[in-house]
DNA sequence: CGTACGTTTGATCTTTCTCAATAATGGTGG
DNA sequence: CCACCATTATTGAGAAAGATCAAACGTACG
């Protein structure tokens, strides 16, 4: 009930708020934004390389996720995406997308006017330092990716997808119990890791082998997180997380 | 002359207009900003990974990178920066650095203080722009190298390397006549693009040989311009240049 | 002018890819 | 509810790109 009353933006707020406290009046203005709901299929488009887009969108619910394709036809994903995040909000500054963003499951976005947006951005300090941020964190993530891809092998690239997948969950307060549906195939998880699909599924088998996951149908489970987190080196420095530290009761 | 009476941060304010106009009052706010300079030599850090920094540095001459380092030791270059980059305004919004700069060359960069940084980001709605499109800019590029080392062979992986140092020197205005004095290691060159010194060095033999480039030393010329960006892949879109189109003589 | 660093070469090994076939799953229309 | 189809997961065998190890060679600079 309370659910479905509130405003969808919110979840955007929370997102925000764990990198950047926002005064009552930010919030207001946040959510006092003009937008429009739109409900997506899988495999649907937010935005695709080379277009020109005029509307900012952030993901209400369901997953998404960063892409581009090389001149031979291979795809990279490059983020994966969960509700309340921010699909393309360089749409703001930026005429030309370089790259594309698909919906990985059905769900919902929330679709705001670029003018609107880039006017309360820019004319609201504190809000423009919030988006200055988290526009920075992502910018951590690619860096983490490209250490991931380019100096780790297949088992700890995966470990570390798992552990960044999952530490992001918690901190959107999207999960419990270590147990997380992770919506990829295991063709898209090669194609975030840099692998193949064959591969990706062998590696898999180990970690779960090894008593590291368990997995049920697309369902990981996180047997022994700290030896997980250990064979991915991860270290969440890079999230840029707030909140965080405290929050985590299941992942530490 | 001319050069030695300009102000350091005018090669800022180029990168900057080549991504957005700037009024007169801009400029000359920009120029105004206090900075120190300082001299370094190759291999000096400007930035360490869990840092606290409280200014912004600016690199006037030489050349930089980023990279971050596996928990095994392994090191990923994620960037080369040339002159009139900004190194690290991700201070001026996020207080822990989450990877390394470090110069690559001996050089000069201007250090600015974070707070009246911030302040003049943040007040002033052009410039804030400025420079959200820059970072934008920077995580285009950051995306495009994880395409790069996750789906290229290692020959297109060192032909995109090498295109988008050219490109970016070109549209700096930092080189002439399709040659390049590439101020990396082999070793440098492998840990930018997930490989082995040994392989880097096979594989430059090997456009060498097919007569894509040249090499003296750390020169490497462009013999043929347009095959070796076929070999890359390379696409400009992702660099989001804007002077660029009419400006590469050289390059097209 | 010698020493540390960077480059080159060769031989061998390993990870991951490729190709191909089979099995399981999930969603759909009847 | 069931049968069917498309997608996804799994398995095996062989190939290849790139890594590793080790040594020799250059060369720049102190």
């Amino acid at each position: 009930m309370d659910q479905v009353l509130r405003n969808p933006l919110d979840l955007l707020l929370r997102k925000i708020r764990s990198h950047h406290p926002l005064s009552p009046e930010d919030e207001a203005a946040i959510v006092a934004l003009p937008f429009r709901l739109r409900n997506l299929e899988p495999q649907a488009y937010t935005l695709r390389e080379g277009d020109l887009p005029d509307r900012c969108a952030v993901l209400i619910s369901g997953f998404a996720f960063r892409h581009k394709v090389t001149g031979d036809g291979s795809r990279q994903i490059m983020a994966i995406h969960i509700p309340g995040e921010a699909l393309d909000f360089q749409n703001m500054f930026l005429r030309e997308s370089d790259h594309n963003v698909q919906m990985l499951t059905r769900g919902q976005v929330a679709e705001i006017p670029r003018a609107p947006l880039e006017e309360l951005v820019l004319d609201n300090p504190n809000i423009a330092r919030a988006v200055m941020i988290f526009t920075l964190v992502e910018a951590s993530i690619f860096r983490e990716w490209v250490l991931n891809i380019g100096r780790r092998d297949a088992r700890s690239r995966i470990a570390h997808l798992l552990c960044e997948f999952a530490y992001r969950m918690e901190a959107q307060g999207l999960s419990i119990e270590s147990v997380y549906e992770l919506p990829m195939t295991q063709e898209q998880l090669a194609d975030a890791t840099g692998l193949t699909a064959v591969h990706v599924n062998r590696v898999l088998q180990g970690l779960q082998r090894e008593g590291l996951i368990q997995r049920e149908r697309r369902i990981i489970s996180f047997v022994d997180w700290q030896r997980l987190r250990d064979v991915a080196d991860f270290n969440p420095r890079y999230l840029h997380g707030r909140e965080f530290e405290g929050a985590l009761v299941n992942l530490n």
